[in-house]
RNA sequence: GUGGGUAUAGCGUAGCUGGUUAACGCGUCAGUUUGUGGCACUGAAGACCAUCGGUUCGAAUCCGAUUAUCCACCCCA
């Protein structure tokens, strides 16, 4: 047993499993790319401030959440989330200066200090999407549509999309003052997170799981109902193209999200199927974070998806991404010779892209073909004296048992590479057949 | 930061109210007559029973502390 282990919170993604990382991540690119997003690539690590001015100084995450290193002078954090790094990096190059909307997408892990849970780890990757440029709903319900598509594509079920508006400035700054009106008069039973909360962020209140405090909320007055003239509008027309989307929706006004860039449009995609961190996806509209950090005022928007999160709710849903591994033909010699000969035959089959594997264990026959095998191995060729002394083995299909005589000449990787192809042809017709 | 649960071979578990070589399944390795896998069978390797301390003639088993981990709160993806 290593002593050194892996800090809390941390995932190694073995063998067994990358798999379906690499097929979720090829899955996320495609769809990507179809909506028009382009991947952009940013550091892993930011100057502090960054997070602070965006994020927001009151935030947990902010608060007690940032993994943060003094160097020198300066002091750096690990990206708690992908959107500020991502703004700075459109900002210093100047993305904003050309064709809009800009719409870039990144594959990236993120830190946060929490206690681990079921969906929940210190380290954690996220498929995330900011598209800058637009005010107009239709981008909007264009980027829920993403996140729809590939939570759709890659298979899985009984997702709920809630929306809800949080307004911009002015008319939060009525709501606010509603709901501390609205709370001031319940103030000896608020608990004490929500206490503090009344003065700074008010809306948090509505989230509070304590179950005094949310039959207090039940009753608060409704974001929804205080909104500005532009916001309700942009709210209107965003159900409306969800509608011709026809993606499904809840309206929920407890959505609260807990980043203070967010205006106007906030949503969040959960499932029930992971415990109690069910929110996979989660974004919505920030159109004053550009200007805010030093950019020209531009809308823009995004949103965060949990990939862990997203992996979780496909195992438990038994839904699976990869095929199990194979290799294409295991080379089974007898006698020093024939191990020679399979040596070089493997290395020829390989440069030809065939997925071949031979013996480095020095191995019985029985003992590489039960290898073969647990390989998965399409395909074995026994290579003795014989078959040297003949020039000519056979090639034994292990899923029919069927036997096809090859020639060991020059040729052989070729050959065996038709031989292949033939293959899975021959499985494919019989498939589309049945089709 | 606050609760609660759990800690036994690579993985999953058993081990009842303390008593000689800690068990089982999976996995790994070797073999079941000499040149062919999946099934079955045989055997082997692999655990200072998380750590430290205490109770006891004697502790994996009881008590305490520490650490790790899981779940939940909080918060978020």
């Amino acid at each position: 047993m290593a002593n050194i282990k892996r800090p809390n919170g941390t995932e190694d993604i073995l063998p067994s499993v990358s798999r379906d990382w690499q097929n979720l991540e090829r899955m996320l690119r495609e769809i990507a790319d179809v909506y028009g997003f382009r991947e952009i690539r940013v550091p892993t690590f930011e100057q502090t401030d960054l997070f602070c001015r965006s994020v927001g100084e009151t935030t947990d995450v902010v608060q007690k959440e940032m993994y943060t290193v003094s160097a020198k002078e300066s002091k750096f954090t690990l990206r708690p989330e992908g959107t500020a790094g991502t703004i700075r990096a459109m900002l210093q190059n100047g993305l904003l200066n050309e064709a809009l909307p800009q719409r870039v997408y990144y594959i990236l892990s993120c830190f946060r200090h929490e206690r681990p849970q079921a969906g929940r780890l210190r380290e954690f990757h996220q498929f995330g999407v900011e598209m800058a440029g637009s005010p107009h709903a239709s981008a909007d319900a264009e980027v829920i549509s993403l996140a729809k598509q590939i939570i759709d594509m890659v298979g899985i079920k009984g997702i709920e999309l809630y929306i809800n508006s949080i307004g911009c400035p002015t008319c939060r700054k009525a709501y606010h003052k509603a709901l501390q009106e609205y709370f001031a008069a319940s103030k000896d039973q608020l608990c004490e997170t929500c206490l503090s909360r009344l003065e700074k962020n008010p809306m948090r209140i509505l989230d509070c799981k304590s179950p005094i405090c949310g039959e207090i909320a039940k009753d608060a007055p409704v974001i929804l109902d205080y909104l500005c003239d532009e916001c309700s509008t942009h709210f209107a027309q965003l159900k409306k193209h969800l509608e011709m989307l026809k993606i499904e929706y809840k309206v929920n006004p407890k959505i609260v999200r807990g980043l203070d860039y967010y205006t106007k449009t906030v949503f969040e995609f959960v499932t029930t199927d992971i415990g109690a961190q069910g929110t996979v996806c989660g974004g919505g509209r920030y159109d004053g974070l550009i200007g805010q950090l030093g950019g020209p005022e531009t809308p823009a928007l995004g949103f965060g998806m949990g990939l862990e999160r997203l992996l979780l709710t496909l195992r438990n849903q038994g839904v699976t991404l990869s095929e199990e591994d194979t290799c294409d033909i295991y080379l089974a010699p007898m006698g020093e010779a024939a191990a020679d000969k399979a040596f070089e035959l493997t290395a020829a089959l390989r440069q030809e892209g065939i997925a071949a594997q031979t013996d480095v264990m020095g191995r019985s026959l029985r003992a590489q073909m039960k290898y073969a095998d647990k390989m998965n191995a399409k395909f074995t060729i026994v290579i003795g004296d014989n078959e040297i002394a003949d020039g000519l083995a056979d090639i034994k299909n292990m899923k029919t048992g069927e036997k096809t005589r090859i020639a060991l000449t020059d040729t052989f990787a070729e050959n065996f590479s038709t031989l292949l192809l033939d293959s899975l042809f021959a499985g494919e017709d019989t498939e589309s057949l049945l089709g």
